[in-house]
DNA sequence: CGGAGTTTTGATCGAGCTCAACGTGGGTGG
DNA sequence: CCACCCACGTTGAGCTCGATCAAAACTCCG
């Protein structure tokens, strides 16, 4: 029990063992562009693995603002809170494919098998540790926000002139809390001081890795 | 498993489970005020308890701003963090006694005894919907983020002329990612809307919950 | 090509920060 | 018991960063 991440990643032995557990359950269903995939407060009877594509988890504030808690890229998986319903709404930000599994099935053979248990707990010390790293970010500067967005865009698929960004600049304002013209204001900046190319709005290629990473502090 | 704790909450049954596991093993220690109780980056050996007294967790970010993730109170287990190094540093808000637990004897007991892992769960799921309602109001104005502020410690603690915060202005400005100065403005705002009335500086009392209630949204 | 949504760019505005000065109250030693 | 003291809190003035508003430019498809 208590499976230790130090990173706060799932490491690989537990999430294969997760991974046989959607395997054997999971059922696989398509979203199109800007779909719903579930609603804040609905209960959350399923969860979801992106195969495809890529998803939006957000909510929306009082005065209409809209915050994204998170990107969900191919692999990962969303969905599963640790609560009854839904904490934040799910969209599809382009066409995408995912399987969908059963929470209570899957719940039930945590029971039964450690190493499942194992990887629902680490699963949620693993969103925890997401969101203190958003916390965070939320008190930094603009520039420091973007940048901590591109360092960690580029972790997960590396940006080339191959590989854009899956979102608009508005979804990476409403992830930043930032403006969209700031963004763009900000990546102009950035790419003035070559840290960075905008080789096409979607395709930004980082050029100056240290520089960035010396920028977040 | 799965406590399913849909107000996030840990209820009565998971609560005594930990307690028992708790008094089972802890220890007495006493801090002084603004003692360190354990730094960021430092193993998570321990995790302990508030008897009395307050306690905060924070980190100090680059540019030397303190944000404060949270306030423990009486009764509040902290620094039960699902990674091997506590995230947060913690100090004592003012005198306080607490409950020492060693983390690997009751993470070995929750190995065996299926209410103490569910207990460690709903912590957990605790810890991430506190969060996440901290990143919600970081995307606030001044004004919602005091009175979310107050409202909140108005559940937790009984505000009222006996019944004093526990912390300093600052205190409050980086728990809510404010300046000490615009607290103390807000505070008078409130004052003159008679929302509140400022016994002492600790001492605030809650005259319109209502109004208060309905400027949060 | 054309048209709608997105991005960029410019100009202005304002909430909250900073810096500075002053007030206050709780604790301590004489 | 009082006077002093020093950390804490309040108040004011000006500034800054990013939001907002407006409009032009680009891009992706039909």
């Amino acid at each position: 029990m208590l499976p230790e991440t130090s990173t706060g990643r799932i490491d690989k032995k537990e999430r294969s063992a997760l991974d046989v557990a959607i395997d054997k359950t999971a059922s696989r269903k398509r979203f199109k562009s800007n779909e719903e995939i579930y609603g804040a407060k609905e209960p959350a009877v399923y969860f979801y693995k992106v195969v495809s594509g890529c998803v939006r988890s957000y909510t929306v504030l009082g005065d209409g603002r809209r915050l994204i808690a998170a990107f969900h890229l191919p692999g990962e998986v969303f969905g599963l809170e640790p609560t009854e319903r839904h904490l934040f709404s799910a969209e599809a930000l382009s066409d995408a494919e995912t399987l969908v599994i059963n929470r209570n099935e899957v719940t039930r053979l945590a029971a039964r098998e450690n190493a499942v248990a194992g990887a629902l707990w680490a699963h949620v010390a693993n969103e925890l540790h997401r969101t203190q790293n958003h916390l965070l970010l939320l008190n930094k500067g603009a520039s420091e926000r973007v940048v901590s967005f591109l360092l960690e865009m580029d972790d997960r698929i590396q940006l080339s002139d191959e590989n854009g960004l899956p979102m608009t600049r508005q979804d990476i304002a409403d992830y930043l809390a930032l403006s969209s013209e700031t963004i763009s204001r900000v990546l102009k900046k950035l790419e003035s001081a070559s840290a960075i190319a905008l080789r096409t709005t979607r395709h930004i290629v980082l050029r100056d890795r240290a520089v960035l990473e010396q920028m977040v502090t």
